[in-house]
RNA sequence: GGAGAGAUGGCUGAGUGGUCGAAAGCGCUCCCCUGCUAAGGGAGUAUACUCCAAAAGGGUAUCGAGGGUUCGAAUCCCUCUCUCUCCGCCA
Protein backbone atom coordinates (compact mmCIF):
# COMPACT_ATOMS: atom_id res chain seq x y z
CA UNK A 1 0.00 0.00 0.00
CA UNK A 2 1.46 3.53 -1.28
CA UNK A 3 1.09 6.07 1.27
CA UNK A 4 -2.08 8.30 0.36
CA UNK A 5 -0.28 11.67 1.09
CA UNK A 6 2.65 10.28 -0.94
CA UNK A 7 -0.39 9.66 -4.12
CA UNK A 8 -1.66 12.87 -3.20
CA UNK A 9 1.81 15.11 -4.29
CA UNK A 10 2.86 12.13 -6.67
CA UNK A 11 0.15 12.03 -8.79
CA UNK A 12 1.88 11.62 -12.01
CA UNK A 13 4.66 9.79 -10.91
CA UNK A 14 2.02 7.10 -9.38
CA UNK A 15 0.42 6.98 -12.03
CA UNK A 16 3.13 6.68 -14.83
CA UNK A 17 4.56 3.63 -12.28
CA UNK A 18 1.49 2.05 -12.31
CA UNK A 19 1.19 1.86 -16.46
CA UNK A 20 5.06 0.39 -16.11
CA UNK A 21 4.10 -1.91 -14.02
CA UNK A 22 1.43 -3.30 -17.28
CA UNK A 23 -2.08 -2.31 -15.11
CA UNK A 24 -4.64 -1.07 -18.27
CA UNK A 25 -4.80 2.00 -16.59
CA UNK A 26 -4.43 4.42 -13.65
CA UNK A 27 -7.67 5.93 -13.83
CA UNK A 28 -7.49 4.40 -9.56
CA UNK A 29 -4.93 7.41 -8.83
CA UNK A 30 -7.13 9.92 -9.72
CA UNK A 31 -10.03 7.66 -7.87
CA UNK A 32 -8.49 7.60 -5.05
CA UNK A 33 -7.29 11.11 -4.32
CA UNK A 34 -11.10 12.04 -5.27
CA UNK A 35 -12.31 9.37 -2.71
CA UNK A 36 -9.32 10.75 -0.05
CA UNK A 37 -10.89 14.48 -0.61
CA UNK A 38 -14.13 13.48 0.46
CA UNK A 39 -12.83 11.74 3.56
CA UNK A 40 -11.14 14.23 5.00
CA UNK A 41 -14.18 16.45 4.33
CA UNK A 42 -16.10 14.27 6.53
CA UNK A 43 -13.66 13.48 8.97
CA UNK A 44 -13.16 16.95 9.90
CA UNK A 45 -17.09 17.17 9.82
CA UNK A 46 -17.15 14.48 12.12
CA UNK A 47 -14.67 16.04 14.01
CA UNK A 48 -16.39 19.22 14.80
CA UNK A 49 -19.51 17.53 15.40
CA UNK A 50 -18.16 15.82 18.08
CA UNK A 51 -16.05 18.02 20.14
CA UNK A 52 -19.47 19.86 20.36
CA UNK A 53 -21.37 16.84 21.32
CA UNK A 54 -18.24 16.31 23.30
CA UNK A 55 -18.19 19.89 25.49
CA UNK A 56 -22.07 19.21 26.11
CA UNK A 57 -21.83 15.90 27.83
CA UNK A 58 -18.81 17.65 29.96
CA UNK A 59 -21.39 20.50 30.43
CA UNK A 60 -23.97 17.98 31.50
CA UNK A 61 -21.69 16.34 33.79
CA UNK A 62 -20.94 19.48 35.79
CA UNK A 63 -24.87 20.79 35.95
CA UNK A 64 -25.66 16.81 37.22
CA UNK A 65 -22.85 17.43 39.69
CA UNK A 66 -24.05 20.67 40.49
CA UNK A 67 -27.94 19.21 41.43
CA UNK A 68 -29.12 21.17 38.45
CA UNK A 69 -31.51 18.60 37.11
CA UNK A 70 -33.77 21.05 35.18
CA UNK A 71 -31.13 22.43 32.96
CA UNK A 72 -29.11 19.26 32.70
CA UNK A 73 -32.44 17.66 30.99
CA UNK A 74 -32.36 20.85 28.43
CA UNK A 75 -29.48 19.61 27.35
CA UNK A 76 -29.87 16.88 27.15
CA UNK A 77 -32.75 17.18 24.56
CA UNK A 78 -30.88 19.23 22.26
CA UNK A 79 -27.99 17.07 22.23
CA UNK A 80 -30.09 14.60 20.56
CA UNK A 81 -30.00 16.38 17.04
CA UNK A 82 -25.97 16.27 16.95
CA UNK A 83 -25.75 12.88 17.45
CA UNK A 84 -28.32 12.10 15.11
CA UNK A 85 -25.96 14.11 12.67
CA UNK A 86 -23.03 12.49 13.72
CA UNK A 87 -24.56 8.75 13.05
CA UNK A 88 -25.38 9.79 9.64
CA UNK A 89 -22.32 11.18 9.01
CA UNK A 90 -20.37 8.11 9.84
CA UNK A 91 -22.46 5.82 7.80
CA UNK A 92 -21.32 7.70 4.97
CA UNK A 93 -17.36 7.90 6.07
CA UNK A 94 -17.44 3.92 6.36
CA UNK A 95 -18.30 3.46 3.15
CA UNK A 96 -16.42 6.40 1.72
CA UNK A 97 -13.05 4.73 3.18
CA UNK A 98 -14.02 1.18 2.19
CA UNK A 99 -14.18 2.19 -1.32
CA UNK A 100 -11.14 4.27 -1.02
CA UNK A 101 -8.91 1.85 1.38
CA UNK A 102 -9.81 -0.84 -1.80
CA UNK A 103 -8.59 1.46 -4.85
CA UNK A 104 -5.21 2.27 -2.50
CA UNK A 105 -4.83 -1.49 -2.18
CA UNK A 106 -5.29 -1.65 -6.19
CA UNK A 107 -2.34 0.51 -6.81
CA UNK A 108 1.11 -1.00 -6.96
CA UNK A 109 4.47 -0.02 -5.13
CA UNK A 110 6.10 2.61 -7.58
CA UNK A 111 9.56 1.41 -9.36
CA UNK A 112 12.66 2.64 -8.71
CA UNK A 113 14.25 4.97 -11.32
CA UNK A 114 16.71 2.22 -12.01
CA UNK A 115 14.53 -0.13 -13.61
CA UNK A 116 14.31 -0.88 -16.87
CA UNK A 117 10.93 -0.18 -18.42
CA UNK A 118 9.00 -3.45 -20.19
CA UNK A 119 6.58 -5.61 -20.41
CA UNK A 120 7.45 -9.03 -20.40
CA UNK A 121 10.33 -11.57 -19.37
CA UNK A 122 12.20 -10.65 -22.47
CA UNK A 123 12.32 -6.98 -21.46
CA UNK A 124 15.00 -8.15 -18.41
CA UNK A 125 18.06 -7.27 -18.05
CA UNK A 126 21.43 -9.16 -17.34
CA UNK A 127 22.73 -7.45 -14.93
CA UNK A 128 25.79 -9.96 -14.53
CA UNK A 129 26.84 -13.40 -14.95
CA UNK A 130 29.24 -15.62 -13.78
CA UNK A 131 30.90 -18.96 -14.29
CA UNK A 132 31.33 -20.70 -17.58
CA UNK A 133 27.74 -22.75 -18.78
CA UNK A 134 28.02 -26.56 -19.19
CA UNK A 135 27.43 -27.58 -22.50
CA UNK A 136 28.23 -31.23 -22.96
CA UNK A 137 25.62 -33.68 -24.68
CA UNK A 138 26.28 -36.44 -22.23
CA UNK A 139 24.82 -34.65 -19.07
CA UNK A 140 21.56 -35.98 -18.39
CA UNK A 141 18.73 -33.74 -16.84
CA UNK A 142 18.62 -34.26 -12.96
CA UNK A 143 15.00 -36.49 -12.75
CA UNK A 144 17.15 -39.66 -14.92
CA UNK A 145 20.20 -39.33 -13.09
CA UNK A 146 17.63 -39.34 -9.47
CA UNK A 147 15.07 -41.56 -11.63
CA UNK A 148 18.40 -44.20 -11.87
CA UNK A 149 19.58 -44.30 -8.52
CA UNK A 150 16.07 -44.22 -6.84
CA UNK A 151 16.59 -40.54 -5.05
CA UNK A 152 13.13 -39.03 -6.19
CA UNK A 153 9.98 -40.92 -6.11
CA UNK A 154 7.68 -39.10 -8.11
CA UNK A 155 4.76 -41.88 -8.07
CA UNK A 156 4.53 -42.48 -4.18
CA UNK A 157 4.91 -38.83 -4.61
CA UNK A 158 1.23 -38.58 -6.15
CA UNK A 159 -0.09 -41.48 -4.20
CA UNK A 160 1.01 -40.35 -1.11
CA UNK A 161 -0.15 -36.83 -1.53
CA UNK A 162 -0.52 -35.23 -5.12
CA UNK A 163 1.33 -34.40 -8.52
CA UNK A 164 3.98 -32.23 -7.31
CA UNK A 165 4.87 -33.47 -3.86
CA UNK A 166 7.91 -36.22 -4.49
CA UNK A 167 9.37 -38.22 -2.18
CA UNK A 168 13.19 -37.11 -1.68
CA UNK A 169 15.21 -40.56 -0.80
CA UNK A 170 18.34 -41.61 0.35
CA UNK A 171 21.79 -39.47 -0.87
CA UNK A 172 19.04 -36.73 -1.94
CA UNK A 173 17.33 -36.13 1.04
CA UNK A 174 20.72 -35.88 2.95
CA UNK A 175 21.72 -33.52 0.51
CA UNK A 176 18.87 -31.07 0.94
CA UNK A 177 19.25 -31.46 4.73
CA UNK A 178 23.50 -30.13 3.93
CA UNK A 179 22.16 -27.46 1.55
CA UNK A 180 19.69 -26.44 4.53
CA UNK A 181 22.44 -26.36 6.47
CA UNK A 182 24.90 -24.95 4.61
CA UNK A 183 22.67 -22.06 3.96
CA UNK A 184 21.73 -21.40 7.33
CA UNK A 185 25.04 -21.07 8.73
CA UNK A 186 26.51 -18.74 5.84
CA UNK A 187 23.50 -16.89 6.39
CA UNK A 188 24.15 -16.61 10.30
CA UNK A 189 28.02 -15.48 9.59
CA UNK A 190 26.27 -13.07 7.89
CA UNK A 191 24.56 -11.26 10.77
CA UNK A 192 20.99 -12.95 10.04
CA UNK A 193 19.50 -14.18 13.13
CA UNK A 194 17.80 -17.37 12.40
CA UNK A 195 14.26 -18.03 13.64
CA UNK A 196 12.08 -20.98 12.95
CA UNK A 197 8.37 -19.15 11.69
CA UNK A 198 5.06 -21.14 11.84
CA UNK A 199 4.36 -22.52 8.66
CA UNK A 200 0.49 -21.34 8.57
CA UNK A 201 -0.03 -17.80 9.08
CA UNK A 202 -3.73 -16.08 9.48
CA UNK A 203 -5.49 -13.55 6.81
CA UNK A 204 -3.78 -10.86 8.04
CA UNK A 205 -0.45 -11.42 8.08
CA UNK A 206 -1.59 -12.94 4.61
CA UNK A 207 -2.59 -9.29 4.01
CA UNK A 208 0.42 -7.90 5.61
CA UNK A 209 2.56 -9.25 3.30
CA UNK A 210 0.69 -8.93 -0.02
CA UNK A 211 -0.57 -12.20 -0.59
CA UNK A 212 -4.31 -11.16 -0.58
CA UNK A 213 -6.38 -9.50 -1.85
CA UNK A 214 -4.90 -10.91 -5.14
CA UNK A 215 -3.26 -14.01 -5.17
CA UNK A 216 -5.04 -16.28 -2.60
CA UNK A 217 -4.88 -18.29 -5.29
CA UNK A 218 -1.58 -19.18 -4.94
CA UNK A 219 -1.89 -20.56 -1.19
CA UNK A 220 -3.25 -23.65 0.05
CA UNK A 221 -5.84 -23.13 2.81
CA UNK A 222 -6.82 -25.03 5.95
CA UNK A 223 -10.54 -25.51 5.83
CA UNK A 224 -12.45 -24.79 9.34
CA UNK A 225 -9.17 -22.76 10.90
CA UNK A 226 -8.60 -19.84 8.16
CA UNK A 227 -5.05 -21.09 7.88
CA UNK A 228 -2.85 -20.41 5.16
CA UNK A 229 -0.10 -22.33 4.35
CA UNK A 230 3.02 -20.37 3.72
CA UNK A 231 3.90 -19.73 -0.13
CA UNK A 232 7.04 -18.27 1.66
CA UNK A 233 9.31 -17.63 4.67
CA UNK A 234 8.83 -14.03 3.81
CA UNK A 235 5.17 -14.06 4.90
CA UNK A 236 5.79 -15.01 8.89
CA UNK A 237 8.96 -13.83 8.98
CA UNK A 238 7.88 -10.27 7.74
CA UNK A 239 4.95 -10.44 9.79
CA UNK A 240 7.35 -11.18 12.88
CA UNK A 241 7.24 -7.23 13.98
CA UNK A 242 3.86 -6.40 12.65
CA UNK A 243 2.47 -3.70 14.21
CA UNK A 244 5.39 -2.72 16.06
CA UNK A 245 7.67 0.00 16.07
CA UNK A 246 11.16 -1.02 16.19
CA UNK A 247 13.94 1.07 18.59
CA UNK A 248 16.49 2.44 16.06
CA UNK A 249 19.47 1.20 18.37
CA UNK A 250 17.88 -2.21 16.52
CA UNK A 251 18.52 -1.34 13.32
CA UNK A 252 18.88 -2.60 10.80
CA UNK A 253 17.40 -6.28 11.66
CA UNK A 254 18.08 -9.57 9.34
CA UNK A 255 16.43 -12.59 9.73
CA UNK A 256 17.00 -15.86 7.78
CA UNK A 257 14.56 -18.67 8.03
CA UNK A 258 14.38 -22.06 6.61
CA UNK A 259 10.64 -23.39 5.77
CA UNK A 260 9.22 -25.76 3.46
CA UNK A 261 6.83 -23.06 0.86
CA UNK A 262 3.41 -24.11 -0.47
CA UNK A 263 2.58 -23.04 -3.53
CA UNK A 264 -0.64 -24.13 -5.99
CA UNK A 265 1.02 -23.20 -9.04
CA UNK A 266 -2.50 -23.71 -10.94
CA UNK A 267 -1.83 -23.63 -14.66
CA UNK A 268 1.63 -24.46 -15.22
CA UNK A 269 2.40 -26.91 -17.61
CA UNK A 270 5.11 -28.77 -20.15
CA UNK A 271 8.47 -28.56 -19.61
CA UNK A 272 8.56 -26.20 -17.16
CA UNK A 273 6.94 -28.54 -14.22
CA UNK A 274 9.38 -31.24 -15.16
CA UNK A 275 11.70 -33.07 -12.02
CA UNK A 276 12.13 -30.70 -10.01
CA UNK A 277 11.98 -27.30 -11.82
CA UNK A 278 8.23 -26.53 -10.47
CA UNK A 279 7.02 -28.35 -7.60
CA UNK A 280 3.45 -27.79 -5.44
CA UNK A 281 5.96 -28.10 -1.97
CA UNK A 282 9.68 -27.17 -1.44
CA UNK A 283 12.45 -25.96 0.78
CA UNK A 284 13.88 -22.71 0.86
CA UNK A 285 15.99 -20.31 3.04
CA UNK A 286 14.54 -16.87 2.61
CA UNK A 287 16.38 -13.47 4.19
CA UNK A 288 14.55 -10.74 5.34
CA UNK A 289 15.56 -7.27 6.25
CA UNK A 290 13.84 -4.21 8.35
CA UNK A 291 16.02 -1.40 7.34
CA UNK A 292 16.00 2.59 7.44
CA UNK A 293 14.35 3.59 4.91
CA UNK A 294 17.88 5.52 3.23
CA UNK A 295 19.84 2.42 3.62
CA UNK A 296 17.37 -0.03 1.14
CA UNK A 297 18.76 0.78 -1.95
CA UNK A 298 22.17 -0.04 -0.71
CA UNK A 299 20.86 -2.95 1.24
CA UNK A 300 19.27 -4.86 -1.64
CA UNK A 301 22.81 -4.65 -3.70
CA UNK A 302 23.92 -6.65 -0.57
CA UNK A 303 21.19 -8.96 -0.60
CA UNK A 304 21.90 -9.78 -4.25
CA UNK A 305 25.61 -9.97 -4.06
CA UNK A 306 24.77 -12.23 -0.34
CA UNK A 307 22.82 -14.67 -2.65
CA UNK A 308 25.37 -15.04 -5.30
CA UNK A 309 27.99 -15.71 -3.14
CA UNK A 310 26.35 -18.74 -2.00
CA UNK A 311 26.01 -20.05 -5.69
CA UNK A 312 29.71 -19.29 -6.10
CA UNK A 313 30.73 -21.06 -2.91
CA UNK A 314 28.68 -24.03 -4.28
CA UNK A 315 30.46 -23.27 -8.17
CA UNK A 316 27.22 -23.19 -9.83
CA UNK A 317 27.34 -21.33 -12.92
CA UNK A 318 24.50 -18.38 -12.89
CA UNK A 319 23.33 -14.80 -14.29
CA UNK A 320 21.51 -12.20 -12.68
CA UNK A 321 18.62 -10.46 -14.04
CA UNK A 322 17.54 -7.77 -13.08
CA UNK A 323 13.56 -7.31 -13.71
CA UNK A 324 11.74 -4.80 -15.99
CA UNK A 325 8.92 -3.12 -14.68
CA UNK A 326 6.70 -5.42 -16.19
CA UNK A 327 7.77 -8.32 -15.04
CA UNK A 328 8.26 -7.18 -11.12
CA UNK A 329 4.97 -7.51 -9.30
CA UNK A 330 3.32 -5.66 -7.34
CA UNK A 331 4.84 -4.63 -4.46
CA UNK A 332 7.97 -4.34 -5.17
CA UNK A 333 10.05 -1.28 -6.20
CA UNK A 334 12.87 -3.50 -7.23
CA UNK A 335 13.86 -7.17 -8.01
CA UNK A 336 17.00 -9.27 -9.32
CA UNK A 337 16.19 -12.48 -9.87
CA UNK A 338 19.32 -15.01 -9.70
CA UNK A 339 19.37 -17.93 -12.81
CA UNK A 340 21.30 -20.96 -11.80
CA UNK A 341 22.73 -22.91 -15.26
CA UNK A 342 21.02 -26.38 -15.40
CA UNK A 343 23.66 -28.21 -18.20
CA UNK A 344 21.17 -31.32 -18.48
CA UNK A 345 18.36 -29.24 -19.98
CA UNK A 346 20.41 -26.35 -21.17
CA UNK A 347 18.56 -23.71 -19.43
CA UNK A 348 18.30 -21.08 -16.70
CA UNK A 349 16.55 -21.75 -13.30
CA UNK A 350 15.51 -19.07 -11.03
CA UNK A 351 16.73 -19.49 -7.53
CA UNK A 352 16.62 -16.15 -6.08
CA UNK A 353 14.60 -13.29 -5.84
CA UNK A 354 15.92 -10.38 -4.22
CA UNK A 355 13.19 -7.57 -3.77
CA UNK A 356 13.17 -4.33 -1.96
CA UNK A 357 9.60 -3.49 -1.38
CA UNK A 358 10.27 0.18 -0.27
CA UNK A 359 7.49 1.32 2.58
CA UNK A 360 4.79 -1.00 0.98
CA UNK A 361 4.48 -3.93 2.42
CA UNK A 362 5.60 -2.09 6.16
CA UNK A 363 2.52 0.45 5.83
CA UNK A 364 0.55 -2.38 4.96
CA UNK A 365 1.54 -3.87 8.49
CA UNK A 366 2.28 -0.69 10.55
CA UNK A 367 6.04 -1.52 11.06
CA UNK A 368 7.58 1.27 12.31
CA UNK A 369 11.02 2.63 13.30
CA UNK A 370 11.77 5.64 16.04
CA UNK A 371 13.80 7.60 13.74
CA UNK A 372 16.74 10.33 14.58
CA UNK A 373 14.46 12.77 15.70
CA UNK A 374 12.57 10.42 18.23
CA UNK A 375 9.85 10.13 15.51
CA UNK A 376 7.92 7.06 14.75
CA UNK A 377 8.47 6.20 10.67
CA UNK A 378 7.87 3.57 8.45
CA UNK A 379 10.84 1.79 7.66
CA UNK A 380 11.76 -0.78 4.44
CA UNK A 381 11.64 -3.81 4.10
CA UNK A 382 13.26 -6.52 2.00
CA UNK A 383 13.83 -10.06 1.25
CA UNK A 384 15.39 -12.48 -0.82
CA UNK A 385 15.99 -16.22 -1.46
CA UNK A 386 18.96 -17.55 0.02
CA UNK A 387 18.27 -20.31 -1.82
CA UNK A 388 15.12 -22.04 -2.83
CA UNK A 389 16.43 -25.65 -3.06
CA UNK A 390 15.04 -27.87 -5.58
CA UNK A 391 16.45 -25.66 -8.45
CA UNK A 392 19.93 -25.68 -6.95
CA UNK A 393 19.48 -29.11 -6.01
CA UNK A 394 18.85 -30.08 -9.91
CA UNK A 395 21.54 -28.12 -11.06
CA UNK A 396 23.81 -29.98 -8.31
CA UNK A 397 22.44 -33.06 -9.90
CA UNK A 398 23.50 -31.94 -13.46
CA UNK A 399 26.72 -30.26 -13.06
CA UNK A 400 28.15 -32.40 -10.37
CA UNK A 401 27.35 -35.53 -12.00
CA UNK A 402 30.03 -37.48 -14.21
CA UNK A 403 29.98 -39.38 -16.81
CA UNK A 404 30.43 -42.88 -15.64
CA UNK A 405 26.74 -41.36 -13.65
CA UNK A 406 27.84 -40.85 -10.40
CA UNK A 407 27.52 -37.93 -8.12
CA UNK A 408 30.50 -35.41 -7.05
CA UNK A 409 29.49 -33.60 -3.74
CA UNK A 410 30.46 -29.93 -4.44
CA UNK A 411 33.27 -29.15 -1.37
CA UNK A 412 31.43 -27.10 0.75
CA UNK A 413 28.93 -29.82 1.61
CA UNK A 414 31.26 -32.73 2.13
CA UNK A 415 31.54 -31.99 5.60
CA UNK A 416 27.76 -32.14 5.71
CA UNK A 417 27.42 -35.15 3.32
CA UNK A 418 29.90 -37.26 5.00
CA UNK A 419 31.54 -38.54 1.35
CA UNK A 420 32.46 -36.75 -1.57
CA UNK A 421 30.90 -38.70 -4.10
CA UNK A 422 27.35 -40.84 -4.17
C1' G B 1 -11.60 -30.84 25.01
C1' G B 2 -13.61 -29.33 30.46
C1' A B 3 -13.39 -25.52 34.64
C1' G B 4 -11.75 -20.85 36.32
C1' A B 5 -8.97 -15.97 36.17
C1' G B 6 -7.39 -12.04 33.39
C1' A B 7 -6.17 -8.33 29.12
C1' U B 8 -4.97 -0.45 31.06
C1' G B 9 0.70 3.93 28.33
C1' G B 10 8.18 1.48 27.40
C1' C B 11 7.47 -1.52 32.21
C1' U B 12 4.90 -2.22 37.20
C1' G B 13 0.18 -0.87 38.54
C1' A B 14 -4.42 2.38 40.28
C1' G B 15 -8.98 3.42 38.46
C1' U B 16 -16.31 0.14 38.35
C1' G B 17 -20.75 5.69 34.69
C1' G B 18 -19.11 12.39 34.51
C1' U B 19 -13.85 17.95 33.22
C1' C B 20 -9.76 10.23 32.51
C1' G B 21 -5.60 10.06 27.50
C1' A B 22 -6.02 7.95 32.08
C1' A B 23 -3.13 8.34 39.49
C1' A B 24 1.42 6.60 41.38
C1' G B 25 6.08 4.32 40.86
C1' C B 26 10.05 2.71 37.60
C1' G B 27 12.60 3.71 33.19
C1' C B 28 14.06 7.45 29.60
C1' U B 29 15.17 12.85 27.93
C1' C B 30 16.36 17.92 29.12
C1' C B 31 17.46 21.70 32.79
C1' C B 32 19.06 23.31 37.80
C1' C B 33 21.85 22.30 42.15
C1' U B 34 25.97 19.63 43.83
C1' G B 35 33.36 19.41 43.28
C1' C B 36 32.76 13.71 42.35
C1' U B 37 31.29 8.55 40.41
C1' A B 38 25.88 9.23 45.52
C1' A B 39 21.83 12.36 46.39
C1' G B 40 18.24 16.35 45.60
C1' G B 41 14.88 19.78 42.77
C1' G B 42 12.12 21.09 38.23
C1' A B 43 10.11 20.12 33.33
C1' G B 44 8.98 16.65 29.71
C1' U B 45 8.00 11.61 28.03
C1' A B 46 1.81 7.09 23.62
C1' U B 47 -0.22 6.31 18.70
C1' A B 48 -3.10 7.45 14.42
C1' C B 49 -5.91 10.73 11.68
C1' U B 50 -7.32 15.66 10.70
C1' C B 51 -7.48 21.38 10.48
C1' C B 52 -3.71 25.28 9.52
C1' A B 53 0.86 27.35 3.55
C1' A B 54 4.27 25.78 7.62
C1' A B 55 5.58 26.23 12.73
C1' A B 56 2.93 27.29 17.04
C1' G B 57 -1.58 25.54 18.16
C1' G B 58 -6.64 23.31 17.66
C1' G B 59 -9.91 18.95 17.04
C1' U B 60 -11.20 13.65 16.85
C1' A B 61 -10.27 8.57 17.91
C1' U B 62 -7.73 4.78 20.73
C1' C B 63 -7.54 1.51 28.16
C1' G B 64 -7.16 -6.69 23.74
C1' A B 65 -10.86 -6.45 19.06
C1' G B 66 -15.83 -5.59 17.30
C1' G B 67 -20.85 -4.25 18.44
C1' G B 68 -24.59 -2.24 22.04
C1' U B 69 -26.82 0.80 26.27
C1' U B 70 -26.21 6.20 27.75
C1' C B 71 -26.36 13.23 27.15
C1' G B 72 -21.61 10.87 28.83
C1' A B 73 -18.04 4.21 29.22
C1' A B 74 -11.42 2.12 30.80
C1' U B 75 -15.77 1.50 34.03
C1' C B 76 -22.42 -1.59 32.32
C1' C B 77 -24.27 -5.49 28.39
C1' C B 78 -23.23 -8.93 24.05
C1' U B 79 -19.78 -11.44 20.65
C1' C B 80 -14.86 -12.68 19.46
C1' U B 81 -9.47 -13.13 20.16
C1' C B 82 -5.44 -13.87 23.18
C1' U B 83 -2.81 -14.95 27.92
C1' C B 84 -2.49 -17.50 32.63
C1' U B 85 -3.96 -21.57 36.30
C1' C B 86 -6.09 -26.48 37.15
C1' C B 87 -7.91 -31.14 34.82
C1' G B 88 -7.83 -34.25 30.41
C1' C B 89 -5.04 -35.65 25.98
C1' C B 90 -0.41 -35.81 23.66
C1' A B 91 5.06 -35.56 19.93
Amino acid sequence: MLDITFIRSNREIVKQGMLNKGEPTADAVDEVIKKDETWRQLVTEIGTLRAESNSRAREIGILMGQGKKEEAQNLIRETGEVKEKIKELEKSLDVIQKERDTLLYQIPNVPDESVPVGKTDEDNVVFSAWGEPLQQEWRLPHWELASEKNWLDFERGSKVAGAGFPFYVGALARLQRSLINFFLNEAVLHGFTEIQPPYFVNEDSARGTGQIPDKEDMMYTVPGDGFFAIPTAEVPVTNFHRDEIIEMKDMPVYYCAYTPCWRREAGSYGADVRGLNRLHQFDKVELVKFVHPDESDGELERLREYAESLLQKLDLPYRTLLMCTGDMGFTQTKKYDLEVWSPGQKRWLEVSSCSNFGSFQARRMQLRFRNEKGKTEILHTLNGSGLALPRVVASILETYQTESGDLKIPEVLIPFMGTDRV
